[in-house]
DNA sequence: CGGGTACCGGACAACACTGTCCGGTTGTAG
DNA sequence: CTACAACCGGACAGTGTTGTCCGGTACCCG
């Protein structure tokens, strides 16, 4: 007896595999980063490495669908017209490590397909943010996305590599920074 | 004959080991950052394994003893009365992968003794730049000297994480960036 | 009710890195 | 010249991760 086996739920199983196993991403790449061992997903998920590595044959695969997600929650919080960017900034700090992890693979693998769209997702998310603060006269016309872009990278990046308690307060302090330099002339 | 050996050298051997190893270090961690691969620092050492952890016991004992050197040098360079806090940055630049080594060394084993007290020489030499700078009338009096010590681990950060073709270009925007917040109000 | 199919889970082989251990070599001292 | 001691290099065992492979199981269809 090899191994009992528990729950086949045959060819009709659905996507259910799937949903567990990018929960489960989810929580593990917010909590331990992006290079967090594949086969804790999987546990987690309470799924076979075979089932996780048939859905996702690879790292950039799975983090993509995460990505995926991440950014269209993104979206639909930041549609909302009152939604500024500190809205953003804050959104960013909570899941610093995911953000991080997503610029990481994007720079890492920038001729990937299911990666490179993310990245001009978050730039056009962004972009309309900032459009937007334009309007409303809260950001002075002269302030670039790519800065704000480059701002946000260089935020989520420091919290990742902060202890977690001292998040809060390296993001406030970092933000304050980015604030000055955006009202500031040029 | 298990090993025919080539170059042992008996008791009088001296510190020649040690030296190429920290050498060796110093180039392996800037061109891969700091969780390259130890045996391969041995090998460009042209050294044994054992030798290595003979010298060194772990990791950071090794690391503790390149960031020593790095900022050694970087006093060295900044004594002088001339150099400006864009020279500073420029180094970091340079070295970024290695800035961003000692940085989450630091952060990741804050008490490390081996460690901890070149995180306040760092410190302590932003700050004599800074006052220089503040002195001559190129800095704000309301600049933070933390402010600016986080403004440089932001900017290693991103750095190390740009592909090393962008680096330059990165590196100017975002010193472009942090000027502006510097020149800023507050 | 029996066969087929699609999918599942976990064992496992391959691989990479760390840190230890030991036989070997060289310089020195008697 | 011989004995000793310090130090060296690399083999190796231990550990953790990736990605594959295969026997097993549940659902569907005839």
């Amino acid at each position: 007896m090899p191994s009992p086996a528990k729950a086949n739920r045959g060819p009709s199983a659905g996507p259910e595999n799937r949903r567990a196993l990018i929960d489960a991403a989810r929580e593990v790449f917010a909590s331990e980063g992006i290079s967090a061992p594949l086969s804790s997903v999987a546990r987690k998920a309470g799924v076979g490495q075979g089932s996780l590595y048939r859905h996702f044959p690879d790292r950039i695969a799975l983090a993509a669908a995460v990505f995926e997600e991440n950014i269209g929650e993104l979206e639909v919080a930041l549609n909302d017209q009152a939604r500024t960017l500190d809205d953003l900034l804050e959104l960013v700090v909570e899941q610093a490590l995911v953000s991080t992890a997503l610029i990481d693979t994007i720079t890492a693998h920038p001729h990937d397909e299911r990666v490179a769209h993310l990245g001009e997702r978050l730039r056009a998310l962004v972009e309309r943010v900032v459009e937007r603060e334009k309007s409303a006269g809260r950001l002075g016309a002269h302030v670039d996305v790519d800065d704000v872009v480059l701002a946000i990278s260089m935020m989520a990046g420091v919290l990742a590599r902060s202890e977690p308690g001292d998040r809060a307060d390296v993001g406030r302090r970092a933000w304050a920074l980015f604030h000055a330099a955006f009202s500031a002339g040029s």
